[in-house]
DNA sequence: CTCCAGGGATGAT
DNA sequence: ATCATCCATGGA
């Protein structure tokens, strides 16, 4: 769930599990009980093989206390539905770069293209790598996109996100915006760095805090999430802008509002579509409110 | 304020 | 088999 959420576009299934990279490491990772990784047949320093399940753990965000996140949700008829619905799903830990970049990429597309987008620059400017018989391939540095031409990214069909994500490449690899210094900022200080990134606006920025800053109050809103809080939270208010509903949800979310928006967002993507003759969590909660009376005439019918 | 850019997967007909 | 829809940023 948490590898198919959103979050992260580069995983993919292989047996029980699945197999992708984290940083330079070829990975295969696979949930028992806990999360078993293991690792690929090419030969590691001993060292590194001793680290990696370290590394697993922090980038999968093993240590993230669910309970308490979950309890600090607020206590609604939609966010209850998105609890029950998600329970185990984290928020993982990305590299800065790769999070940045694969976001920039991803303005106006759907996840199955981001998906393809990612693949396309790890095929043509990543490292290959294998894990067991599977062949996968890191992510290209800011140096590696920086000296690539517009027209080399285009063929990756990033369209006029090539301009964009080359741009902030250059910014990134010259060393003009140290993305690691960034750390140290306010939450309102970093989100304003990424801002001034070209192709990085609010909704790029919110995701970038969440998935690779560790700040999991930020809180992205994308169409998803804009159709969840416009038809549960305000139902009857007509002229809801995005920017009154990042205002609304950064007070009523609290201080876990990215894992909120996150549980949100998978709730309502993999129920937006169900099979004639299921019964699911959002068809029911749609029925409670309505049986309470306060639906609204106008509003749009779930896809 | 509106319009546009670029495009493959996905759903609807 | 075609046709419409999905998507966020930045510039005109």
């Amino acid at each position: 769930m948490t590898l198919d959420s959103g979050q992260v576009f580069h995983w993919e299934k292989a047996g029980n599990g699945f197999v992708g990279t984290i940083g330079q490491y070829a990975i295969y990772a696979e949930q028992d009980n806990v999360l078993k990784v293991r690792f690929g047949a090419t030969p590691k320093p001993a060292r590194e093989t001793r680290m990696l399940p370290g590394i697993a753990a922090h980038y999968f965000g093993l240590d993230h206390p669910l309970t308490e996140i979950c309890a600090s949700f607020p206590d609604d008829p939609a966010m209850n539905a998105a609890r029950d619905f998600c329970r185990g799903l984290r928020i993982i830990r990305q590299p800065k770069w790769e999070c940045l970049a694969t976001f920039i990429c991803s303005s106006m597309k759907q996840v199955a293209h981001i998906r393809q987008i990612s693949l396309a620059l790890r095929k043509r400017f990543g490292e290959p790598q294998k894990i067991d018989n599977h062949l996968v391939r890191t992510f290209p540095p800011a140096q590696r996109i920086a000296r690539a031409s517009q027209k080399q990214l285009r063929e990756c069909a990033l369209g006029y996100r090539a301009k964009n994500l080359r741009a902030t490449a250059q910014l990134i690899s010259s060393g003009r915006c140290h993305l690691d210094a960034w750390s140290a900022l306010s939450d309102a200080q970093l989100r304003e760095q990424l801002c001034a990134l070209p192709g990085v606006g609010p909704k790029i920025a919110n995701c970038v805090m969440l998935f690779a800053y560790e700040r999991l109050r930020a809180f992205p809103v994308d169409v998803w999430i804009e159709r969840v809080l416009k038809r549960y939270y305000f139902p009857r208010r007509k002229k809801m802008t995005a920017q009154r509903l990042r205002e609304f949800s950064e007070g009523y979310f609290g201080e876990h509002g990215g894992y909120a928006q996150q549980y949100l967002f998978h709730h309502a993507r993999l129920t937006s579509r169900t099979t004639a003759g299921s019964r699911d969590s959002s068809t029911a909660l749609r029925s409670a409110r309505n049986d309470k009376g306060e639906g609204c005439a106008d509003e749009q019918k779930p896809r």
